[in-house]
DNA sequence: ATTTGGTCCATTTTT
DNA sequence: TGGACCAAAT
């Protein structure tokens, strides 16, 4: 294994193969490097790979991570043992997929996403006989959420009767979702850490699996999750972790800085290993990442130095609104592209929040450039692509009352809300799934014929498409085929183009629903049988839901939030919005976690390599309507000396009373004069 | 039972 | 702005 690549302090920690050892350093020094060198070092050493377990906070990490180390591991034959390379997730979905029966799950069962853990948590609040009127389940959901994510109910107290009320649905909710066969995200986790709790032999296979452990982001772990590394370690101690408390941004969801922080304390021998120099950026970005991480009395000072020059200052714009300052953001792409030729993929577009990609979208395909969205809840959140996961965890499972109540009647087939309600009360009643209800229905004759005659058309489809699914012998049975084909039955694809009114947006549904069915007969899917592909499918939908990269290969812009681009690097970054309320965010105010806000400042700075843009509007399009804007704070803390402010040029910012003229001459048509002169 | 058209309302971040 | 939810018409 050549280390002529690393500095001297990467290869100590990289050749420090035995033992704890923990990472911690700045941003762009080299710490996922660290990592995936360690692994070829270690598989290099001979250790097997397969005893190996390397966990990132994304499936996009781990993924990157293992082709990386796949150029690096040349001699490696296709069937060779792999280390495995995943996110906490991942892990436990494993984990739990080979153990289910130990904990009373069926080795089938299906993973929930946010919306229906907070269609399950609904219905077991509606089996409340409560007066008081009870609160949303959304608000209800998180908490439980934190909860399995290792947070102890007297650390949830402060969010009032909510918290008392989550405790108390806890159990419920937790049976409701086994009979459906199904676990929530959380689960993947807490179910994970009762299983090794719960079942030493299965601990101590873990143990034995896993010989070698290394984690990166370790600053963004959760407790449950440092309980997990935990259990895995205690006896071999051979854990690497990596991380800079300076990027810990997920603390709304139970992120931990201690857990890196407090390493010596978990971990008495562990050998701590300090890296300084940055591979990434200039040294102008450099600089301001840290003046402004100065700011944050929590956290522990880092030298951090780039052999990388000066490179251009940091530009700072300021636009009158957003629309307008995502169309300069398209048109400096172009500038780039023409005059510099500079390809698109080079730039990263970063915002606070998933919104703010509208009018970047709407700028960037006005002037024709490729762009790519990452994350945002857009995909799997649409319609048509809840209700055919529907189907398919239905077909897999019928007793999944979540997904049966969910595609009932879609498209409608005569099962209206009143009789799935009524075979609801009936499942309650004689302590079954729906499904059951509706057969006990049809043998009791219940409900008017023709009721009866839809639950049991619906009833012979479910069946008659599970049969499919179990005991098809054919070679090249297709899963895309067969989906189509119910689609086509059910009448699926004529109720998506009948709901929609414009054509175009009709054929756009249609579109993303055949993509996804496309990926039914992807290669990756593992498995023997149609069922089981299906449940692999299921699986991967359910933890990656990142869409596959249509055309690796196409030069497109990155536009992404600040919290999914940690770990990422790009030439030339902007980042956008830098508002009172945006960055920092109002809730974040509220909630008092400035430090965090100013983190993901931090985060964004680094990710630039070359050139960094920076720009905030004075008004912003707020349901449906401009509304005024204010800069951001976090502004002042960059140094004057490292920013050219262009178009500002005076300097002072404008009044709210200005910025009202300045809307009102917009709006009524005049052509304004710059910002900064006017008034 | 289903569709329609209206009103109201929101607003972080993600595995 | 547009999505979610609800009441009245078909
Ligand atoms: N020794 C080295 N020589 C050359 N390039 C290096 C070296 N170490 C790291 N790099 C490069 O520096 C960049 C940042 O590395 P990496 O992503 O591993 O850093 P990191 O510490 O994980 O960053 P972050 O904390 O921001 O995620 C990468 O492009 C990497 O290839």
């Amino acid at each position: 294994m050549d280390l002529a690549s690393l500095n001297a302090q990467q290869r100590a920690a990289v050749e420090q193969t035995e033992g704890p050892v923990m990472i911690l350093a700045g941003a762009g020094t080299g710490k996922t490097r660290v990592i995936t060198f360690r692994i070829a070092h270690l598989i290099a050493k001979g250790v097997p790979p397969d005893k190996i377990l390397a966990v990132t906070f994304t499936n996009k990490a781990a993924k990157e991570m293992r082709e990386r180390l796949g150029q690096m591991r040349l001699r490696a034959a296709k069937g060779d043992p792999q280390p495995t390379i995943c996110t906490f997730h991942s892990l436990g979905a494993r984990l739990l997929r080979q153990h289910a029966e130990r904990l009373g799950y069926k080795r089938n069962f299906v993973i929930y996403n946010e919306s229906e853990q907070i269609s399950a948590l609904k219905k077991v609040m509606s089996q409340l006989s409560s007066k008081a009127k009870l609160p949303d389940p959304a608000e209800v959901a998180p908490l439980i959420s934190r909860h399995k994510n290792g947070a102890a109910w007297t650390a949830l107290a402060r969010h009032g009767t909510i918290s008392a009320l989550a405790k108390s649905l806890l159990g419920k909710y937790q049976s409701a979702l086994r009979a459906c066969n199904a676990m929530d995200f959380d689960d993947l986790l807490a179910l994970s850490l009762q299983l090794l709790r719960e079942h030493e032999d299965v601990l101590a296979d873990c143990r034995g699996r896993f010989q070698y452990v290394m984690v990166d982001e370790y600053q963004d772990t959760n407790a449950a999750q440092f309980e997990l590394v935990r259990l895995l370690t205690a006896r071999h101690q051979n854990l690497c972790v990596v991380g800079d408390d300076d990027q810990s941004i997920y603390g709304w969801r139970g992120a931990e800085i201690s857990n890196l922080l407090d390493m010596e304390k978990h971990f008495p021998k562990v050998k701590v290993v300090k890296l300084e120099q940055n591979y990434r950026s200039t040294n102008t970005i450099l600089q301001a990442a840290n003046a402004v991480i100065r700011h944050n009395a929590q956290r522990r000072a880092k030298q951090l130095w780039s052999q990388k020059g000066e490179g251009r200052r940091i530009v700072l714009r300021v636009f009158p609104s957003d629309e307008e300052e995502a169309q300069a953001v398209a048109r400096r792409i172009e500038v780039a592209r023409v005059g510099h030729r500079v390809p698109w993929g080079r730039h990263a577009v970063l915002f606070r929040t998933n919104q703010q990609a509208r009018a970047l979208e709407t700028a960037l395909r006005a002037a024709r450039i490729r762009y790519h969205l990452i994350g945002g809840q857009s995909y799997f959140d649409r319609r048509e692509v809840k209700d055919f996961l529907a189907y398919l965890k239905l077909f897999v499972n019928p007793h999944d009352d979540i997904s049966l109540l969910r595609v009932a009647n879609v498209p409608a087939r005569g099962l209206s809300d009143a009789t799935m309600e009524r075979l609801l009360a009936e499942s309650h009643a004689s302590h079954g799934s729906v499904f059951s209800a509706m057969r006990l229905a049809q043998e009791r004759g219940l409900f008017q014929t023709r009721t009866r005659d839809c639950l049991a058309a619906f009833m012979r489809l479910v069946e008659s498409e599970r049969a499919k699914l179990h005991s098809t012998p054919v070679p090249g049975f297709s899963l895309r085929a067969w989906a189509e084909g119910w689609l086509q039955d059910i009448g699926y694809w004529d109720d998506l183009r009948r709901g929609e009114k414009d054509a175009e947006a009709a054929e756009h549904r249609v579109r993303n629903l055949k993509d996804l069915i496309s990926m039914l007969d992807g290669p990756e899917l593992e498995g023997e049988t149609p069922a089981s592909r299906l449940i692999s499918f299921l699986e991967q939908v359910s933890l990656d839901r990142e869409r596959e990269e249509d055309e690796e290969a196409g030069d497109a812009v990155t536009l992404i939030t600040m919290h999914s681009c940690k770990g990422l690097e790009f030439p030339h970054v902007f980042i956008v919005g830098l508002e009172h309320g945006l960055l920092p965010h109002t809730r974040s105010i509220e909630e008092n976690t400035l430090e965090e806000e100013r983190r993901l400042f931090y985060v964004a700075i680094t990710r630039a390599q070359q050139t960094l843009d920076i720009s905030y509007c004075l008004a912003r399009m707020k349901y449906g309507q401009l509304a005024p804007s204010h800069p951001s704070a976090f502004l002042q803390e960059l140094p004057e000396a490292l920013v050219d402010r262009e178009d500002a040029k005076s300097k002072k910012p404008l009044s709210p009373q200005e910025a009202r003229q300045w809307f009102a001459q917009m709006k009524g048509g005049l052509e304004p004069s710059s910002p900064g002169t006017a008034g």
